[in-house]
DNA sequence: TGCGTAGCCTAACGATCGTTAGTTAGGTGG
DNA sequence: CCACCTAACTAACGATCGTTAGGCTACGCA
């Protein structure tokens, strides 16, 4: 085992089981199970089914807020004003969170239906304003005229599915380095929505 | 009621039911629930809930084989070896199939892995041949030349997943009506794959 | 009028769910 | 050596799960 606390550990297990099964379809005694425990004994270490389910969530989303901070920081500092490299540096970050922790990022992506009202109506706002940092970028090329495109709602979804799919389909020992994905994935967006 | 047997109208309620809560989190009694009946009398007209699960991912994965059918066809008939025609008809035939029953296609997209072993293989084939449709097309554009992109795979997972997404946020009575929304993803997914 | 039968009902089954309570074993510091 | 604490354990709670069994009711047709 490598975690540093048994928190952690059975965070990370049961990421990976949520991400399998949902949720809704892993019990915690599935989680003892993959932990050689037994099922009462993880609450000593959480409150609840529902705590678990939250600081997985919680903590991917925020790791996805503090790498877009970054790579919008970087992108202006390095070149102002550039819809295209600031867009090209959101998305290589996205894509960076989410390969370095498939599991997670893929329990934040699907699994946040069965946050009770509260956490849910919390990560819904919050995925709302990481989503719109990704429409005022369209939209800033837009105005600048390197971006074109019908609908720039429909094109930020539309942008963020595409990303998101990585998790369904990254492997970690898989034929392409993390790095070339989002490469990969930052030209793809950038093409999506460019001006002719 | 409007449909015109039981069992329709259970996997109707069933469809929304999987896709808001999930396979897992969705009982038997829920959807006996919502038809104003108790739960096991839903066994008169089904089987097992594994029954209910899999005559709507089948159907649904049907209908998107029958309108790729289709598409396909009748755009080699219009405009034989133009794959950016074939490409924009097959986008629309998805889309028109997802936004016809968003239910049932958001719960094919994400419920297949509640699908015990043999009906999962089985749709995992089909969805794998479903793809390659889509991988076809890209690479018979790359030939062409009015395609260009640095791997067709990672190419053809990032365009399904972008026009599954249709499935996160549309809604019927929404601002945009379903036409407008095909054709702005078949513009959005032939530009993300066309050469400068 | 009588008979089937379609469609619902209630009761109940064993299994499993999330969770609480109380206990025990093993290691650490005085 | 003993007191303590950590982290596991077992037992059990009420609820709910998918599913089966058997009975009641209301309608179609002879």
């Amino acid at each position: 085992m490598v975690e540093l606390t048994k928190r952690q550990a059975i965070e990370d297990v049961a990421s990976e089981l949520f991400r399998e099964h949902g949720y809704a379809g892993t019990s915690i005694r599935d989680i003892a199970r993959a932990l050689s425990v037994q099922g009462p004994s993880l609450y000593a270490h959480v409150t609840s089914k529902e705590d678990v389910l939250w600081a997985i969530v919680d903590r991917a989303a925020t790791r996805f807020e503090v790498a877009a901070d970054a790579a919008e920081a970087s992108a202006d500092a390095r070149r102002p004003r550039d819809p295209s490299e600031a867009l090209a540096a959101l998305v290589r970050a996205h894509v960076d969170v989410l390969t370095s922790d498939v599991d997670a990022a893929g329990v934040f992506v699907h699994e946040w239906r069965a946050l009770d009202r509260d956490h849910r109506a919390q990560i819904l706002a919050r995925r709302d304003a990481y989503e719109a940092r990704f429409r005022r970028r369209l939209e800033d090329g837009i105005a600048v005229g390197v971006f074109a495109m019908t609908d720039s709602a429909v094109a930020t979804s539309t942008l963020l599915s595409a990303v998101n799919g990585v998790a369904g389909w990254y492997d970690p020992d898989g034929r392409l380095p993390a790095t070339r994905i989002a490469d990969h994935l930052a030209e793809l967006s950038l093409r999506m929505v460019s001006n002719a």
